[in-house]
DNA sequence: GCAAAAGTGTTGGGCGTACACCCATGC
DNA sequence: GCATGGGTGTACGCCCAACACTTTTGC
């Protein structure tokens, strides 16, 4: 970051002050699960300019605040919840990618429980939960950084446990395969994908049922992190999927 | 990025104006290889603050520049070369991270043949290759992007044909070999090895040998980037290691 | 009793891993 | 002729993928 003797300026309140500042956003790519299918949380512009179009939730980044913690506050705002899974997408950088002024934006996607949200909160800001098979047009590069967070949690739910944090804390099998079957955009084998969950002894089972999902009902079970970081910390970077 | 009626400005020169406004600046993390090991282009800094500190090389992002534009340039000023693979590692966001002025960095990691490159222009900048195993340390979160980027590579490189980035165009499989291993840190089976680069056919073995680094002489190869581009058209999602 | 989802085992093939010796050549 | 690195094949085990029927229960 620092080149040349010449380029240095004398320690002052702003260092770097012959350079040029911008605008750094971040905007939250924010997935859900519902009967069996991904959700993405969108927000409506009710204002001119793009009025009435769909956006992600962002925000600027203030002067004094982390770029994750601007994420996490932005995520706080509007869905009320707080350490959810987030992470770091990628940078949209292009010099031209808004027309207000020069502004970068960090993409960060969250992964939330559909049934811990507030709703009086996503409705008060106008977000409304879409399908990511039936998506709107949206503002900016949004689209592309929706793609690519698809794209991403394909990759990532392979080697770590993601599926469970789209699931309330119980969840029986058929759901979670269900969740796996989206993010994969593909049917699963359900021996097989039997087989894999338990292979990795991470599943506590309990002895509640679930019967809204058939007449038989399917048992619960809940996710063991600790069994999880135990496995990760021995150095085993298996295959979740 | 925008959230409510009232935090919109009318249309001017800067859409924005009431947020706050920070330095975007790149950091390259610039990988070569050479006698088995990795290197990394290293600077050191020849005046106050952190004088005579090793650092990565970066700029800051102009107003006017995509961001991956920046490190593009930063790589040409400092080694001559354009075209050369780089990828985004990683946004360096927290507040605290510049003492000059709030500055976030993007982190960007490049591979490229350590023949190619301009020594005059590198020896003018000051700038210096490091073997990996034996970095100095680097000044602000400099060694902390180094980490991640290693990392990095090592996952990628299983996936994706990153060892023929730091050879040049000819090379031996004994000599690929030594890239990979350099890169997991680990030994290879020499015969696993081959059976394994041989099997996606996007290898093409030339008549030459190169006497170099034995008295029989190991031939020659290429990699042949239209198959290999094939391969990944048709949906295979091979492993390359 | 029937519809609808939950749950359960086996087999075959491919892939990764482990392993040891001959080859070509310069000196 | 010997030292040095280049080059080759096989056997085993594991994991993945394919595949079909029984169980439970509400209606």
């Amino acid at each position: 970051m620092y080149k040349e003797k010449e380029e240095l300026p004398a320690v002052t309140g702003d260092f770097y002050e012959q350079s040029e500042k911008m605008y750094v956003a971040t905007d939250c790519i924010i997935f859900g699960f519902d009967s069996g299918n991904l959700k993405l949380l969108l927000f409506k512009r009710r204002v001119a300019p793009l009025e009435g179009e769909w956006s992600l939730i962002g925000s600027f980044v203030k002067l004094d605040e982390d770029v994750s913690a601007a994420a996490e506050r932005v995520l706080e705002e509007i869905t009320g919840l707080k350490n959810v899974f987030m992470e770091e997408l990628k940078v949209y950088g292009a010099a031209n990618r808004d027309p207000g002024y020069r502004c970068i934006s960090v993409g960060q996607y969250a992964l939330i429980r559909l049934k811990d949200y507030d709703k009086e909160l996503v409705e008060h800001h106008g977000a409304v939960w879409h399908d990511v098979k039936e998506l709107p047009s949206l503002v900016l590069d949004h689209e592309q950084m929706v793609e690519d967070a698809l794209e991403k949690l394909k990759q990532k739910a392979r080697y770590q446990p993601l599926g469970f944090e789209l699931l309330p804390e119980k969840f029986t099998i058929p759901q979670l395969q269900s969740v796996y079957e989206a993010i994969f955009q593909k049917e699963l084998d359900t021996r097989n994908f039997r087989k894999k969950v338990f292979s990795h002894n991470v599943l506590v089972k309990l002895d509640e049922k679930d019967k809204s999902g058939s007449k038989r009902g399917a048992f619960f079970y809940m996710f063991d992190q600790k069994r999880y970081k135990k496995l990760v910390e021995k150095g085993n970077d298996f295959e979740v999927f």
